[in-house]
DNA sequence: TGCCAGGCCCTCTTTAGGGCCTT
């Protein structure tokens, strides 16, 4: 493996759109993309753009998100944007919270500039809920809360939001040492968990930890 | 007019239904 292969296997990228709303298969476009890259746990880069969709963003998403269609009047387009991100993030993998629906609009944005990437996603969704079974619920904020994460305050921005997402995972990562003897966790493993039952991740874990798996 | 996402996951399940998550 030389230099940069090995550099990019250790390179994830956390990302989080904001969009007019929950399906791009009913027309539904992205308004922001927010990224921090982590290599070998650290945060080396970001990445925050707004996009003008083209169109007006209802009410509720300019409460939700607090972006108002005066900022997307004068931002550049989608198109623009992605290619932007599409250089960002290059072939590195990829997590997102909830990460079917961040796919979902990464694949439609790019699918408009003909882009292809490489790159696999992992969700911290459903690794969180294998992970902290104990936890009230698993938006991210409420994890946030739950492991005691700091934040500065701003949810439902897209850098804020990949940025609390980007410290949840890093924070999963090192319970997973600490609890169970895993000392360098991969992005591989990390995958395997959120397609293993619930049930089944603790002795997953623990083999795993032992060299035993 | 009325409808409108999609995938995961649990259970009072599997010939199904509904809650959780994301905007």
């Amino acid at each position: 493996m030389n230099i940069s292969t090995s550099s990019l296997a250790n390179t994830v990228v956390v990302l989080d759109f904001e969009t007019t709303g929950l399906s791009p298969n009913q027309g539904d476009r992205a308004i922001e993309i927010g990224a921090v890259k982590l290599e070998n746990g650290q945060v080396v880069d970001q990445f925050q753009q707004l996009m003008n969709p083209g169109r007006r963003v209802s009410s509720f998403i300019e409460g939700y998100t607090g972006i108002t269609n005066t900022m997307l009047s004068d931002a550049p387009s989608c198109e623009e944007v992605m290619t932007d991100f599409a250089s960002f993030i290059g072939d590195a993998n990829l997590v997102a919270h909830n990460a079917s629906f961040d796919q979902r609009f990464l694949d439609a944005e790019f699918d408009r500039i003909s882009h292809r990437y490489d790159g696999e996603f992992a969700c911290s969704l459903l690794i969180a809920r294998r992970l902290y079974q104990d936890a009230p619920n698993h938006k991210l904020g409420s994890l946030v809360t739950y492991k005691n994460i700091e934040t500065d305050g701003v949810f439902h921005r897209a850098l804020a939001d990949s940025e609390m997402t980007a410290k949840l995972w890093l924070q999963m990562l090192e319970d997973m040492k600490t609890d169970f003897d895993i000392q360098s966790p991969s992005f591989k493993l990390m995958q395997q968990i959120s397609k293993k039952t619930k049930a089944a991740v603790p002795t997953f874990l623990y083999r795993t930890g032992k060299g035993r798996a």
